[in-house]
DNA sequence: CGCGGCATGGGAAAAACACCCCATACCGCA
DNA sequence: TGCGGTATGGGGTGTTTTTCCCATGCCGCG
């Protein structure tokens, strides 16, 4: 039996462990590493090579979809499947538009992961049946839909995308510097484009529009009584 | 081996499964059920009456705090550990004064996950690290859990209200202050118990908080629970 | 009545940031 | 082959923020 060799990236440990512990009950698949936020995942992706990336879209430091891009661009033939809490159109077409090959929603079992993990392994793509229930309603013809979600957003190059989204974890330049390994001034640089791209001119309102844009969550909406 | 009956209390099927999956390789614990959405969890609790339940604090229906006290109130013996993916104080004071003896972060471990059943289960109480490392901090010498955490509750003046969301919405502290008609240096002062309060110490620290406690809004926040 | 919390300020120093100048290097595309 | 976009840097200057010190006045509560 041919082992179809799988990297976890998702930031909370004890959902990624109870994954692990999951995918170990089946005989043809196998963990070859786990990641705890984005760049890890980039990280771990080009050196363990896996066949299929399970990829949490909220992580801290590099969202899953920035770091599908990255995983992608080094490793084409390697399948992503998104993870996500919320089936937002927006997310959906993201991750597509990322290069995802799947898109699972938190809500669905444990058979549905590895039917999707085995799914995508064979070429095929794999969407949470709610999702692609959706998809077809939203846009049965529809070719271009990549212009719509793009305007603003687009327009940011993947770096500015990565600074972007720690500026809005609260990470100073310097911080932000270390953690990508570049000169602070580069990082001002970006931080430049970014406000002059966009229009805004602090650090609250990048917040704001990362939050809005879907780079990073904010927190999980609950009434607390 | 004396059984520690587990009730299992979370939204995602895949988080649950993988908690289930995990539970049943301890031989000293059975999860002996699962529930979907909050509304069950009471109903299953009550019939199963087990002795510790995993309640995930964001669920549909009925979110977990709510969950906790109906339980508790027919079952005052059964510990809930209440799960978050946000440490937020709020969230960790509304827990303790719902009656929850414990509190993890999605972020701990598997290993932190059984211990904190076992201690729960022995009448102690069980907080992730960070979040105690946390009140330790705040409160070196606190004897009585309840009141302790009710102090801390970031509880902010109005005027300090006023100034947070200024500073969500993007004003600087020269524009805060002509908008209050009030001197730069009260507003910074005010930032600074606000910083000092939250323990956040960072703008976009300050921003995420405003928007994940309604103070200000981020556009297009959409909610799929 | 005093004590604590709140709001209002000043001063000062260090750090961070915003906004301009500049350069090099790579890469794709016309 | 050159042009534009991207990523990476350096300099400089002024503003803003952060974090300390300090003080005054008001108000409620025991």
């Amino acid at each position: 039996m041919k082992q179809i060799t799988v990297l976890l990236a998702e930031d909370h440990t004890i959902v990624r462990e109870g994954f692990r512990t999951m995918l170990q009950l089946e005989d043809d698949m196998e963990v070859v590493g786990e990641a705890q936020n984005g760049r890890e995942a980039v990280a771990l992706a080009k050196k363990l090579r896996p066949a299929v990336v399970l990829m949490d879209i909220a992580m801290p430091l590099l969202n899953g979809l920035e770091a599908t891009r990255q995983v992608l661009k080094d490793l084409p033939a390697t399948k992503v499947i998104m993870l996500s809490a919320h089936s937002d159109d927006a997310y959906v077409q993201s991750a597509s538009e990322s290069g995802a090959v799947g898109f699972l929603l938190k809500q669905t079992s444990a058979q549905d992961v590895c039917r999707a993990i085995r799914e995508v392994h064979q070429g095929k793509t794999f969407f949470s049946p709610s999702i692609s229930k959706r998809l077809g309603r939203l846009h049965p013809t529809a070719p271009n839909r990549a212009g719509v979600l793009k305007k603003k957003a687009a327009r940011l190059t993947s770096r500015e995308m990565e600074v972007l989204q720690l500026i809005a974890e609260g990470k100073a330049n310097k911080e932000t510097a270390s953690e990508l390994g570049i000169g602070i001034k580069t990082v001002e640089k970006h931080r430049e484009h970014l406000m002059a791209k966009l229009d805004i001119h602090d650090t609250a309102g990048l917040t704001r529009y990362a939050i809005s844009a879907g780079i990073i969550e904010s927190s999980v909406q609950v009434t607390i009584v």
